[in-house]
DNA sequence: ATCACGACCTGGAGGC
DNA sequence: TGCCTCCAGGTCGTGA
């Protein structure tokens, strides 16, 4: 499900918590598969600090405190953080509870890919999950030449190129296809054959794809929602993903469904040449 | 060192 | 209706 866009819609109806103290913390017993257990501890110390910002660091959002902490929260495929009342009835896989009086920011994550976990100020970036992001295209931007650098030391196919956290933060499945279709690269071509032209292109569409699904609140393929529960208006301005079969819109040729590193990618065999 | 694959989970969709 | 198989936005550990 979550993405950049999807990630930093989350963040932005969660920036309305500001200022709120926490009141409880009700951390679930059913663990997250990912990193080891949420820490209970550390979590439960939080109650009576105060938000003081929400940041996103690629997939990764950090709730800040009013303390040296933060909590760090990663959505995997099928995590939703959403703000609720306080009798709402609550959803199975409900991994924690923050409680701000009559109000709720609940973590649900049916497949448990999610993390969540505790890191202090300022050393963040010393956390696993962080240490190893690349530059993050919307915050830091995306330069040229550094992805021309990495591509060529590389042999791996652009999808998982453009898939490597470590060289773009924040990109997803969905998203990969479509700056490779933007950028009229075919998903198998290796790292190493990129020319500074087409690496300039790739950057952009890289920009260009995150930044439209953001000015559309993210893509709802089958789940997301924001914080307060809204769908996110992407899907129908997507150009390749969950397209096989359709036409392309640049040249009409039937979209192609492969799959590489056993994910699904989307491509157009006319042009996204190899 | 680098790369591709399977594992980790649950639930929804579609076939029979 | 019910059972079975397949598939899913992510990341990490393994083995080649």
């Amino acid at each position: 499900m979550p993405e950049l866009p999807e990630v930093e819609t989350v963040r932005r109806t969660l920036e309305k918590l500001v200022g709120e103290r926490i009141t409880s913390m009700a951390v679930g017993r059913k663990g997250l598969h990912m990193a080891r257990k949420p820490p209970r501890g550390a979590l439960r110390k939080l109650i009576g600090a105060r938000i003081t910002g929400l940041r996103r660091i690629g997939k990764y959002l950090l709730v800040d405190t009013d303390r040296p902490q933060s909590i760090l929260a990663h959505l995997g495929m099928t995590g939703r953080l959403r703000i609720h009342r306080k009798g709402d009835p609550r959803a199975n896989h409900t991994h924690l509870v923050i409680g701000f009086g009559e109000r709720e920011l609940r973590f649900v994550d049916p497949r448990r890919f999610g993390q969540l976990d505790v890191v202090t100020r300022p050393n963040e970036r010393e956390h696993v999950g962080l240490a190893v992001l690349g530059p993050d295209p919307l915050t830091d931007g995306l330069d040229t030449r550094t992805l021309f650098t990495i591509a060529k030391q590389r042999k791996v196919t652009l999808k998982a190129l453009v898939l490597d956290q470590g060289v773009i933060a924040g990109m997803g499945n969905i998203y990969a296809s479509e700056a490779l279709w933007r950028a009229k690269l075919r998903p198998t071509t290796r790292s190493n054959r990129l020319t500074s032209q087409s690496t300039a292109k790739l950057a952009a569409a890289v920009r260009e794809v995150l930044s439209r699904a953001l000015d559309h609140n993210g893509t709802t393929f089958s789940d997301f929602v924001d914080a307060d529960g809204r769908e996110g208006d992407n899907e129908e301005y997507l150009w390749v993903y969950g397209r096989e079969g359709m036409p392309c819109r640049r040249c009409r040729t039937s979209i192609r469904k492969s799959v590489q590193q056993g994910r699904a990618t989307y491509y157009c065999p006319t042009c996204q040449t190899p």
